[in-house]
DNA sequence: CGATATCCTTGACTTAAATCAAAAACTAAA
DNA sequence: TTTAGTTTTTGATTTAAGTCAAGGATATCG
């Protein structure tokens, strides 16, 4: 796929005419990360912003005595630290990739200047921030106002919504590691196994290897909201 | 002051010629509520957003149980809900008076078309939806990764910066009380209450009414930090 | 295939913070 | 100022989740 092409498809770069797109094209300066590798600190100054080409990348805080909380995690068509773009202050988080990816990297400036000449392109900023907003306001009431089994069911109940297709009707398959989903949860991966097993235990659900079988669904959504 | 001369002093419609503050003040609809009464609930359809024209408003969210966990405080020329204006869906929080309260509420749809035609309105919604989320990313590493001391500590260290003057310096006044404090820093009056009283014992401040002493600034910035 | 490293689970224990209950302090109204 | 109402504090207890430590499981690479 043609570079232009690719930048079409992603949610920020959508709607943008031809010419703009190839102008973005040459603007992009590509970067590799290994799986693990670091892409900006916690307090890096904000250079510019990032488009996932290929891959997947976490968007995280750690805490001084080195537990994660994931914010987020990007994937292809996906872009990353614009707010630090836009207001030119510090990332108030650290990314890292967690696959082997391939990500463009955009210049504040340059895109600033587009941002000033292009309405479609604010408006599609604009439309991120609200789901980012709303993403977060998400994270908050589940850090703040409900346990880790809740916390667990909500993104097991999401993610059979996102995937669910004819034959894996109740099955989800994990797009993260236990590790990883213990971070994003707010939690430590023992919890997150004890969690795993009760659930278990009371046959909710199933768990084999990174595919979670959702067994009663009514009672699950009743845990969500008790 | 006048409608447009209060508008042009609000973050959000700041830069616009005074023509646009005349029509943006004919679009206004004022509103007033009293202290505690209900603004919108969470899930209740996103009509529209609010400035405030005088008061205090807080947005939050109720867990099911009861608990409240306060995402924002807004004071007068802040704005709310801008999200669910932007995107038509609903609010993702509640939103009370805290005070007695003036709001000016503008209705989406005329909000919407302003926004296509006046760039300065997006790049200012850009902007503050940028500081939001810098806020909320703030919100979720306390809640995620600091102890209730810690976050009571950067909330006054915070409130002595912004509010420190030649006098007083080292004694902030709180501009919440006390259960309203513990709602924003993710807590209960009896964890917050023992909490000031431990700083306190310790010489780390002290407490008289909502009048709060930092007695020794490097101790209190080192256990933001540990 | 076996070796090494990483990831995940389980167990025993600790701890921060919530809950429940009641007293005390502050506010506002009669 | 008495009274009633709310807010705040204190005490005793419970609980969810974190810590530390060790054992399994799983994946990866030569």
């Amino acid at each position: 796929m043609s570079l232009p092409e690719f930048l079409s498809q992603t949610m920020i770069f959508q709607g943008l005419p031809l010419v703009e797109l190839q102008e973005l094209g040459k603007l992009a300066i590509a970067q590799r990360y290994d799986k693990g590798e670091i892409i900006f600190h916690q307090g890096d100054e904000g250079i510019g912003f990032f488009v996932v080409k290929s891959g997947r990348v976490k968007v995280f805080k750690l805490s001084n005595d080195g537990k994660e909380q994931i914010l987020h995690i990007f994937n292809k068509g996906d872009h990353f630290a614009e707010v630090p773009a836009l207001d030119g202050h510090c990332f108030p988080a650290a990314a890292a990739a967690i696959e082997n990816s391939e990500v463009l990297f955009f210049p504040r400036q340059a895109f600033l200047q587009l941002l000033e000449n292009r309405p479609t392109l604010a408006i599609n900023m604009l439309k991120s921030f609200a789901r980012h907003l709303r993403h977060f306001s998400n994270l908050v009431d589940n850090l703040a106002l409900r346990e880790v089994p809740a916390r667990l069911v909500t993104y097991l109940l999401s993610l059979n919504e996102r995937t669910k297709t004819s034959e894996n009707l109740q099955t989800v398959e994990l797009d993260l590691t236990k590790g990883q989903l213990a971070a994003r949860l707010g939690t430590i991966p023992e919890t997150l196994s004890r969690v795993f097993a009760k659930l278990s235990r009371d046959r909710l659900i199933e768990v084999d290897g990174n595919k979670v079988k959702l067994l009663d669904l009514p009672r699950l959504n009743q845990l969500v909201f008790k």
